[in-house]
DNA sequence: CAATGTTTCCATCATTTGATGGATCATTAA
DNA sequence: TTAATGATCCATCAAATGATGGAAACATTG
Protein backbone atom coordinates (compact mmCIF):
# COMPACT_ATOMS: atom_id res chain seq x y z
CA UNK A 1 0.00 0.00 0.00
CA UNK A 2 1.82 2.94 -1.38
CA UNK A 3 1.42 5.94 0.98
CA UNK A 4 -0.03 9.27 -1.24
CA UNK A 5 3.72 10.57 -1.07
CA UNK A 6 5.10 7.73 -2.88
CA UNK A 7 2.71 7.90 -5.13
CA UNK A 8 3.62 11.51 -6.00
CA UNK A 9 7.26 10.69 -6.21
CA UNK A 10 6.91 7.72 -8.50
CA UNK A 11 5.63 10.34 -11.32
CA UNK A 12 7.18 13.50 -10.90
CA UNK A 13 4.75 14.89 -13.84
CA UNK A 14 1.34 14.04 -12.61
CA UNK A 15 -0.34 16.81 -11.57
CA UNK A 16 -0.58 15.30 -7.72
CA UNK A 17 3.12 15.62 -7.64
CA UNK A 18 3.47 18.93 -9.26
CA UNK A 19 1.14 20.42 -6.84
CA UNK A 20 3.36 19.41 -4.11
CA UNK A 21 6.00 20.83 -5.95
CA UNK A 22 4.49 24.32 -6.12
CA UNK A 23 2.65 23.88 -2.60
CA UNK A 24 6.77 23.63 -1.24
CA UNK A 25 7.91 26.53 -2.85
CA UNK A 26 4.67 28.54 -1.79
CA UNK A 27 4.04 27.91 1.52
CA UNK A 28 7.93 28.05 1.75
CA UNK A 29 7.60 31.86 0.67
CA UNK A 30 4.52 33.53 1.94
CA UNK A 31 3.56 31.03 5.01
CA UNK A 32 0.68 28.77 5.71
CA UNK A 33 -1.76 31.24 5.91
CA UNK A 34 -0.34 33.81 3.22
CA UNK A 35 -0.94 31.20 0.53
CA UNK A 36 -4.44 30.59 -0.78
CA UNK A 37 -5.30 27.27 -2.63
CA UNK A 38 -5.51 29.16 -5.50
CA UNK A 39 -2.26 30.74 -5.86
CA UNK A 40 -0.91 26.53 -5.95
CA UNK A 41 -3.24 26.01 -8.44
CA UNK A 42 -3.04 28.88 -10.86
CA UNK A 43 0.92 27.99 -10.15
CA UNK A 44 0.19 24.45 -11.20
CA UNK A 45 -1.72 25.35 -13.98
CA UNK A 46 -4.84 23.94 -12.82
CA UNK A 47 -8.27 24.55 -11.03
CA UNK A 48 -8.09 24.50 -7.40
CA UNK A 49 -10.96 21.52 -7.46
CA UNK A 50 -8.60 18.97 -8.66
CA UNK A 51 -6.26 20.17 -5.54
CA UNK A 52 -8.80 19.70 -3.66
CA UNK A 53 -9.47 16.08 -5.01
CA UNK A 54 -5.66 15.09 -4.98
CA UNK A 55 -4.87 16.46 -1.18
CA UNK A 56 -8.12 17.29 0.51
CA UNK A 57 -8.23 20.43 2.75
CA UNK A 58 -5.19 22.91 2.66
CA UNK A 59 -3.81 21.36 5.76
CA UNK A 60 -3.64 18.24 4.88
CA UNK A 61 -1.18 19.47 1.95
CA UNK A 62 0.88 21.17 4.24
CA UNK A 63 1.07 18.21 6.25
CA UNK A 64 2.62 16.57 3.11
CA UNK A 65 4.88 18.79 2.43
CA UNK A 66 6.23 19.05 5.89
CA UNK A 67 6.65 14.99 5.84
CA UNK A 68 8.39 15.27 2.31
CA UNK A 69 10.66 17.89 3.63
CA UNK A 70 11.60 16.18 6.70
CA UNK A 71 12.82 13.24 4.42
CA UNK A 72 14.81 15.16 2.32
CA UNK A 73 17.21 16.74 5.68
CA UNK A 74 17.34 12.65 6.50
CA UNK A 75 18.66 11.95 3.54
CA UNK A 76 21.36 14.61 3.45
CA UNK A 77 21.79 13.79 7.06
CA UNK A 78 22.88 9.95 6.34
CA UNK A 79 25.70 11.85 3.65
CA UNK A 80 27.08 13.76 6.55
CA UNK A 81 27.19 10.83 8.47
CA UNK A 82 28.90 9.03 5.58
CA UNK A 83 31.44 11.80 4.84
CA UNK A 84 31.97 12.42 8.27
CA UNK A 85 32.95 8.91 9.60
CA UNK A 86 36.60 8.91 10.81
CA UNK A 87 37.48 12.33 10.72
CA UNK A 88 38.55 14.70 13.85
CA UNK A 89 36.05 16.55 15.28
CA UNK A 90 36.77 19.82 13.82
CA UNK A 91 36.12 18.26 9.96
CA UNK A 92 33.35 16.86 10.84
CA UNK A 93 31.63 20.02 12.07
CA UNK A 94 33.14 21.48 8.71
CA UNK A 95 32.04 18.86 6.46
CA UNK A 96 28.27 19.49 8.00
CA UNK A 97 28.44 22.83 7.57
CA UNK A 98 29.15 22.69 4.41
CA UNK A 99 26.73 20.19 3.52
CA UNK A 100 24.10 21.46 5.31
CA UNK A 101 24.46 24.67 3.05
CA UNK A 102 25.03 23.59 0.14
CA UNK A 103 21.40 21.73 0.18
CA UNK A 104 19.73 24.13 1.95
CA UNK A 105 21.21 27.08 -0.34
CA UNK A 106 19.51 24.78 -3.62
CA UNK A 107 16.29 24.62 -2.24
CA UNK A 108 15.72 27.30 0.37
CA UNK A 109 11.91 26.74 0.75
CA UNK A 110 12.94 24.02 2.91
CA UNK A 111 14.96 26.05 5.96
CA UNK A 112 11.87 28.70 5.37
CA UNK A 113 9.80 26.36 6.10
CA UNK A 114 11.61 25.12 9.01
CA UNK A 115 11.60 28.10 10.57
CA UNK A 116 8.20 29.01 10.03
CA UNK A 117 7.45 25.78 11.85
CA UNK A 118 9.65 26.16 14.54
CA UNK A 119 8.29 30.36 15.11
CA UNK A 120 4.93 30.31 14.08
CA UNK A 121 1.75 29.11 16.27
CA UNK A 122 0.17 26.61 13.46
CA UNK A 123 -3.28 25.25 14.91
CA UNK A 124 -2.21 22.56 12.44
CA UNK A 125 -0.72 19.60 13.92
CA UNK A 126 2.09 18.11 12.13
CA UNK A 127 4.36 16.61 14.37
CA UNK A 128 7.52 18.32 13.41
CA UNK A 129 8.78 18.54 17.01
CA UNK A 130 9.53 14.89 17.55
CA UNK A 131 11.35 15.06 13.68
CA UNK A 132 13.75 17.94 14.87
CA UNK A 133 14.35 16.20 18.39
CA UNK A 134 15.50 13.04 16.03
CA UNK A 135 17.58 15.26 13.73
CA UNK A 136 19.10 17.24 16.74
CA UNK A 137 20.11 13.79 18.27
CA UNK A 138 21.32 12.45 15.07
CA UNK A 139 23.66 15.34 14.68
CA UNK A 140 25.23 15.38 18.25
CA UNK A 141 25.78 11.56 17.73
CA UNK A 142 27.51 12.12 14.36
CA UNK A 143 29.77 14.62 15.50
CA UNK A 144 30.62 12.38 18.79
CA UNK A 145 29.23 14.48 21.09
CA UNK A 146 26.50 11.47 21.81
CA UNK A 147 26.93 7.36 21.75
CA UNK A 148 23.29 7.09 21.40
CA UNK A 149 20.16 8.54 20.82
CA UNK A 150 18.83 8.50 24.63
CA UNK A 151 21.96 9.71 26.03
CA UNK A 152 21.84 13.16 24.64
CA UNK A 153 22.82 16.09 27.40
CA UNK A 154 21.01 19.11 27.14
CA UNK A 155 23.86 21.26 26.72
CA UNK A 156 24.96 19.39 23.88
CA UNK A 157 21.00 19.52 22.19
CA UNK A 158 21.37 23.45 22.62
CA UNK A 159 24.61 23.57 21.09
CA UNK A 160 23.43 21.69 18.11
CA UNK A 161 20.48 24.23 17.79
CA UNK A 162 22.41 26.71 17.62
CA UNK A 163 24.57 25.37 14.70
CA UNK A 164 21.53 24.37 13.08
CA UNK A 165 19.66 27.30 13.49
CA UNK A 166 22.39 29.48 12.31
CA UNK A 167 22.37 27.91 8.73
CA UNK A 168 18.86 27.87 8.73
CA UNK A 169 18.81 31.74 9.51
CA UNK A 170 21.61 33.07 7.06
CA UNK A 171 19.93 30.52 4.11
CA UNK A 172 15.96 31.99 4.52
CA UNK A 173 17.20 35.20 5.57
CA UNK A 174 19.76 35.73 2.59
CA UNK A 175 17.35 38.28 0.34
CA UNK A 176 17.38 40.42 4.17
CA UNK A 177 21.18 39.81 5.68
CA UNK A 178 23.05 39.93 1.97
CA UNK A 179 22.31 43.72 1.15
CA UNK A 180 23.06 44.37 4.98
CA UNK A 181 27.30 42.29 4.34
CA UNK A 182 27.04 44.19 0.93
CA UNK A 183 28.41 41.18 -0.97
CA UNK A 184 27.36 39.60 -4.03
CA UNK A 185 25.24 36.11 -4.48
CA UNK A 186 28.35 33.90 -4.82
CA UNK A 187 30.09 35.35 -2.04
CA UNK A 188 27.42 35.07 0.32
CA UNK A 189 27.29 31.56 0.71
CA UNK A 190 31.34 31.40 1.50
CA UNK A 191 30.98 34.16 4.21
CA UNK A 192 28.30 32.27 5.73
CA UNK A 193 30.57 29.09 5.61
CA UNK A 194 33.71 30.55 6.70
CA UNK A 195 31.66 32.38 9.97
CA UNK A 196 29.87 29.34 11.15
CA UNK A 197 32.58 27.75 10.86
CA UNK A 198 35.01 30.17 12.69
CA UNK A 199 32.44 31.48 15.37
CA UNK A 200 31.57 27.06 16.12
CA UNK A 201 33.96 25.12 15.26
CA UNK A 202 36.60 26.47 18.39
CA UNK A 203 34.06 26.13 20.81
CA UNK A 204 33.49 22.29 19.70
CA UNK A 205 37.18 21.72 19.46
CA UNK A 206 37.85 23.86 22.48
CA UNK A 207 41.28 25.01 20.15
CA UNK A 208 42.01 26.16 17.38
CA UNK A 209 39.77 26.77 15.46
CA UNK A 210 39.47 25.59 11.52
CA UNK A 211 43.42 24.21 10.86
CA UNK A 212 43.08 22.13 8.17
CA UNK A 213 41.82 18.92 7.54
CA UNK A 214 42.58 15.78 9.72
CA UNK A 215 45.36 17.10 11.94
CA UNK A 216 47.39 13.69 12.40
CA UNK A 217 47.07 13.54 15.77
CA UNK A 218 43.76 12.96 15.87
CA UNK A 219 42.64 14.41 18.87
CA UNK A 220 39.65 13.92 20.71
CA UNK B 1 4.39 68.07 16.05
CA UNK B 2 4.16 64.43 17.84
CA UNK B 3 3.90 61.09 15.92
CA UNK B 4 1.17 58.87 16.69
CA UNK B 5 3.32 56.28 18.25
CA UNK B 6 4.24 59.21 20.90
CA UNK B 7 1.08 60.61 21.14
CA UNK B 8 0.05 56.67 21.83
CA UNK B 9 2.70 56.15 24.41
CA UNK B 10 1.78 59.57 26.07
CA UNK B 11 -1.89 57.68 27.41
CA UNK B 12 -0.87 53.88 27.97
CA UNK B 13 -4.55 53.84 28.75
CA UNK B 14 -6.08 55.35 25.75
CA UNK B 15 -7.79 52.83 23.44
CA UNK B 16 -5.18 54.11 20.31
CA UNK B 17 -2.54 52.21 22.78
CA UNK B 18 -4.10 49.87 24.17
CA UNK B 19 -4.61 49.00 20.64
CA UNK B 20 -0.77 49.23 19.70
CA UNK B 21 -0.44 46.77 22.29
CA UNK B 22 -2.87 44.47 21.31
CA UNK B 23 -1.66 44.49 17.88
CA UNK B 24 2.13 43.99 18.89
CA UNK B 25 1.09 40.74 20.52
CA UNK B 26 -0.89 39.13 17.88
CA UNK B 27 1.16 40.15 14.80
CA UNK B 28 3.85 38.38 17.10
CA UNK B 29 2.24 35.29 17.48
CA UNK B 30 0.05 34.72 14.43
CA UNK B 31 1.95 37.00 11.90
CA UNK B 32 0.51 39.82 9.50
CA UNK B 33 -1.59 37.29 7.57
CA UNK B 34 -2.56 35.43 10.72
CA UNK B 35 -3.65 38.23 12.53
CA UNK B 36 -7.08 39.78 11.76
CA UNK B 37 -8.51 42.94 12.14
CA UNK B 38 -11.20 41.69 14.49
CA UNK B 39 -8.91 39.42 16.66
CA UNK B 40 -6.87 42.71 17.47
CA UNK B 41 -10.58 44.50 18.23
CA UNK B 42 -11.36 41.77 20.36
CA UNK B 43 -8.84 41.94 22.68
CA UNK B 44 -9.18 45.07 23.02
CA UNK B 45 -12.98 45.30 23.61
CA UNK B 46 -13.49 47.54 20.85
CA UNK B 47 -15.09 47.70 17.57
CA UNK B 48 -12.84 47.48 14.71
CA UNK B 49 -13.74 50.73 13.27
CA UNK B 50 -12.41 52.14 16.27
CA UNK B 51 -9.55 50.71 15.33
CA UNK B 52 -9.72 51.65 12.07
CA UNK B 53 -10.39 55.54 12.99
CA UNK B 54 -7.12 55.72 15.15
CA UNK B 55 -4.87 53.45 12.60
CA UNK B 56 -5.91 53.66 9.14
CA UNK B 57 -5.29 50.00 7.08
CA UNK B 58 -3.74 47.11 8.44
CA UNK B 59 -0.69 47.56 7.21
CA UNK B 60 -0.43 51.21 8.62
CA UNK B 61 -0.81 49.92 12.17
CA UNK B 62 1.88 46.85 11.60
CA UNK B 63 4.12 49.31 10.45
CA UNK B 64 3.65 51.42 13.69
CA UNK B 65 3.79 48.34 15.47
CA UNK B 66 7.49 48.05 13.70
CA UNK B 67 8.75 51.07 14.65
CA UNK B 68 7.56 50.83 18.18
CA UNK B 69 9.38 47.64 18.56
CA UNK B 70 13.01 49.34 17.06
CA UNK B 71 12.70 51.81 19.42
CA UNK B 72 12.66 49.73 22.42
CA UNK B 73 15.68 47.65 21.29
CA UNK B 74 17.54 50.38 20.55
CA UNK B 75 17.24 51.60 24.23
CA UNK B 76 18.63 48.09 25.18
CA UNK B 77 21.59 48.53 23.45
CA UNK B 78 22.30 51.78 24.85
CA UNK B 79 22.48 49.95 27.81
CA UNK B 80 24.08 46.86 27.17
CA UNK B 81 26.61 50.19 25.49
CA UNK B 82 26.89 51.89 28.76
CA UNK B 83 27.10 48.28 30.74
CA UNK B 84 30.03 47.30 28.34
CA UNK B 85 31.87 50.04 28.43
CA UNK B 86 35.62 49.59 29.74
CA UNK B 87 35.58 45.77 29.86
CA UNK B 88 37.01 43.24 28.86
CA UNK B 89 35.98 41.68 25.20
CA UNK B 90 34.61 38.17 27.12
CA UNK B 91 32.88 40.54 29.18
CA UNK B 92 31.11 42.91 27.07
CA UNK B 93 30.01 39.83 25.06
CA UNK B 94 28.56 37.79 28.21
CA UNK B 95 26.85 41.39 29.39
CA UNK B 96 25.14 41.89 25.39
CA UNK B 97 24.02 38.29 25.84
CA UNK B 98 22.73 38.46 29.35
CA UNK B 99 20.93 42.06 28.73
CA UNK B 100 19.39 40.77 25.03
CA UNK B 101 18.33 37.32 26.53
CA UNK B 102 16.87 39.41 29.79
CA UNK B 103 14.90 41.61 27.46
CA UNK B 104 13.68 39.45 24.71
CA UNK B 105 12.66 36.99 27.26
CA UNK B 106 10.10 39.52 29.13
CA UNK B 107 8.41 40.15 25.64
CA UNK B 108 8.47 37.52 23.31
CA UNK B 109 6.84 38.78 21.02
CA UNK B 110 9.88 41.39 20.11
CA UNK B 111 11.75 38.28 18.61
CA UNK B 112 8.80 36.93 16.92
CA UNK B 113 8.20 39.57 14.89
CA UNK B 114 11.99 40.42 14.26
CA UNK B 115 11.99 37.09 13.12
CA UNK B 116 8.79 37.35 10.47
CA UNK B 117 10.03 40.38 9.35
CA UNK B 118 13.73 38.63 8.40
CA UNK B 119 12.15 35.46 6.30
CA UNK B 120 8.76 35.97 5.47
CA UNK B 121 8.08 37.85 2.06
CA UNK B 122 5.91 40.26 3.23
CA UNK B 123 4.29 43.13 0.65
CA UNK B 124 4.29 46.08 3.49
CA UNK B 125 7.41 48.13 3.03
CA UNK B 126 8.17 48.91 6.52
CA UNK B 127 12.42 49.23 6.25
CA UNK B 128 13.39 46.86 8.47
CA UNK B 129 16.49 45.99 7.14
CA UNK B 130 17.88 49.47 7.30
CA UNK B 131 17.42 49.37 11.30
CA UNK B 132 18.82 46.23 11.58
CA UNK B 133 22.05 47.05 9.50
CA UNK B 134 22.32 49.38 11.88
CA UNK B 135 21.92 47.39 14.91
CA UNK B 136 24.49 45.16 13.85
CA UNK B 137 27.01 47.93 13.65
CA UNK B 138 26.28 49.41 16.61
CA UNK B 139 26.73 45.92 18.48
CA UNK B 140 29.65 45.38 16.40
CA UNK B 141 31.24 48.53 17.89
CA UNK B 142 30.23 48.24 21.19
CA UNK B 143 32.26 44.51 21.05
CA UNK B 144 35.33 46.53 19.93
CA UNK B 145 35.03 45.23 16.65
CA UNK B 146 35.06 47.83 14.72
CA UNK B 147 35.58 51.86 15.51
CA UNK B 148 33.09 53.47 13.37
CA UNK B 149 29.99 52.66 11.58
CA UNK B 150 31.24 53.12 8.49
CA UNK B 151 33.88 50.31 8.91
CA UNK B 152 32.85 46.98 9.64
CA UNK B 153 34.03 44.45 7.75
CA UNK B 154 31.48 41.66 6.31
CA UNK B 155 32.81 39.17 8.71
CA UNK B 156 32.76 41.41 11.26
CA UNK B 157 28.89 42.00 10.43
CA UNK B 158 28.22 38.31 9.74
CA UNK B 159 29.50 37.05 13.12
CA UNK B 160 27.07 39.91 14.77
CA UNK B 161 24.35 38.62 13.21
CA UNK B 162 24.95 34.85 13.68
CA UNK B 163 24.99 35.89 17.72
CA UNK B 164 22.13 38.46 17.43
CA UNK B 165 19.44 35.69 15.58
CA UNK B 166 20.73 33.02 18.09
CA UNK B 167 19.73 35.19 20.81
CA UNK B 168 16.03 35.50 18.20
CA UNK B 169 15.58 31.49 17.75
CA UNK B 170 15.84 30.42 20.96
CA UNK B 171 13.61 32.88 22.42
CA UNK B 172 11.01 33.00 19.82
CA UNK B 173 11.20 29.23 19.73
CA UNK B 174 11.48 28.40 23.35
CA UNK B 175 8.32 26.39 22.89
CA UNK B 176 9.51 24.34 20.44
CA UNK B 177 12.85 23.95 21.73
CA UNK B 178 12.23 23.56 25.32
CA UNK B 179 10.42 20.35 25.13
CA UNK B 180 13.20 18.34 22.94
CA UNK B 181 15.97 19.91 25.31
CA UNK B 182 13.64 18.55 28.19
CA UNK B 183 14.20 21.64 30.79
CA UNK B 184 11.86 23.54 32.89
CA UNK B 185 11.07 27.11 32.09
CA UNK B 186 13.37 29.04 34.47
CA UNK B 187 16.17 26.34 33.73
CA UNK B 188 15.55 27.42 30.01
CA UNK B 189 17.09 30.78 29.73
CA UNK B 190 20.03 29.59 31.70
CA UNK B 191 20.49 27.02 29.56
CA UNK B 192 20.59 29.44 26.54
CA UNK B 193 22.78 31.58 27.97
CA UNK B 194 25.60 29.29 28.64
CA UNK B 195 25.42 27.85 25.27
CA UNK B 196 25.54 31.32 23.73
CA UNK B 197 28.42 31.95 25.73
CA UNK B 198 30.20 28.55 25.50
CA UNK B 199 29.80 28.55 21.59
CA UNK B 200 30.70 32.18 20.95
CA UNK B 201 32.76 33.82 23.25
CA UNK B 202 36.04 31.79 22.45
CA UNK B 203 35.60 32.11 19.03
CA UNK B 204 35.42 35.84 19.53
CA UNK B 205 37.93 36.31 22.06
CA UNK B 206 40.14 33.28 20.58
CA UNK B 207 41.28 31.71 23.77
CA UNK B 208 39.26 30.29 26.72
CA UNK B 209 35.73 30.92 26.90
CA UNK B 210 33.82 32.70 29.85
CA UNK B 211 36.21 32.14 32.43
CA UNK B 212 35.50 34.91 34.94
CA UNK B 213 35.45 38.65 34.83
CA UNK B 214 37.89 41.59 33.24
CA UNK B 215 41.46 39.82 33.68
CA UNK B 216 43.58 42.10 35.00
CA UNK B 217 45.23 42.17 31.58
CA UNK B 218 43.23 43.76 29.44
CA UNK B 219 43.96 41.29 26.37
CA UNK B 220 42.89 42.99 23.26
C1' DC C 1 -25.76 76.28 27.15
C1' DA C 2 -24.43 75.87 22.33
C1' DA C 3 -21.12 74.72 19.06
C1' DT C 4 -17.48 72.24 17.68
C1' DG C 5 -14.41 68.48 17.55
C1' DT C 6 -13.30 63.69 18.98
C1' DT C 7 -14.31 58.96 19.72
C1' DT C 8 -17.18 54.94 19.43
C1' DC C 9 -20.33 51.73 17.53
C1' DC C 10 -23.79 49.62 14.20
C1' DA C 11 -24.83 48.24 9.73
C1' DT C 12 -23.19 47.18 5.56
C1' DC C 13 -20.09 46.27 1.21
C1' DA C 14 -17.12 44.07 -1.91
C1' DT C 15 -13.54 40.62 -2.06
C1' DT C 16 -11.23 36.80 -0.87
C1' DT C 17 -10.99 32.27 0.60
C1' DG C 18 -11.76 27.39 1.78
C1' DA C 19 -14.52 23.98 0.18
C1' DT C 20 -18.08 21.09 -2.52
C1' DG C 21 -21.49 19.03 -6.07
C1' DG C 22 -22.05 17.72 -10.40
C1' DA C 23 -21.07 17.57 -15.29
C1' DT C 24 -17.52 16.35 -18.60
C1' DC C 25 -13.57 14.06 -20.56
C1' DA C 26 -9.98 10.38 -20.44
C1' DT C 27 -8.38 5.84 -19.37
C1' DT C 28 -8.73 1.23 -18.44
C1' DA C 29 -10.91 -3.40 -17.77
C1' DA C 30 -14.27 -6.77 -19.20
C1' DT D 1 -18.34 -1.68 -27.29
C1' DT D 2 -19.52 -0.94 -22.75
C1' DA D 3 -19.08 -0.22 -17.96
C1' DA D 4 -16.38 1.52 -14.44
C1' DT D 5 -12.92 4.20 -12.50
C1' DG D 6 -10.00 8.25 -12.38
C1' DA D 7 -9.12 13.09 -13.30
C1' DT D 8 -10.44 17.71 -14.46
C1' DC D 9 -13.16 21.78 -14.67
C1' DC D 10 -17.26 24.98 -14.06
C1' DA D 11 -20.40 27.03 -11.07
C1' DT D 12 -21.44 28.04 -6.73
C1' DC D 13 -21.67 28.46 -1.41
C1' DA D 14 -20.91 30.08 3.13
C1' DA D 15 -17.87 32.20 6.03
C1' DA D 16 -14.24 35.39 6.94
C1' DT D 17 -12.01 39.60 6.08
C1' DG D 18 -10.55 44.43 5.07
C1' DA D 19 -12.70 48.54 4.87
C1' DT D 20 -16.24 52.50 5.04
C1' DG D 21 -20.41 55.74 5.91
C1' DG D 22 -23.11 57.60 9.10
C1' DA D 23 -25.40 58.03 13.34
C1' DA D 24 -24.86 58.43 18.13
C1' DA D 25 -22.24 59.30 22.47
C1' DC D 26 -18.72 61.93 24.65
C1' DA D 27 -15.60 65.72 25.54
C1' DT D 28 -13.92 70.47 25.01
C1' DT D 29 -14.30 75.16 24.57
C1' DG D 30 -16.33 79.66 23.74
Amino acid sequence: MPSPLEKARKNPDSNKARILTAARRLFGEYGFQGTTTRMIAKAVGIDISTLYYHWGEKADLYEAVIIDLNEGIETQFKIIERQARGRSLADRLGIAIDVMCDYLHESPEVSNLLLLGYFSKSKNEVSLDEKVAGHIANIAIAMGLATDKQHVTPQAKARIMTLWNSVLNFISGESFFRPILGVDKTAYLDVVKETLKFLLIPAFTGGTGEGGSTPPGNRQ
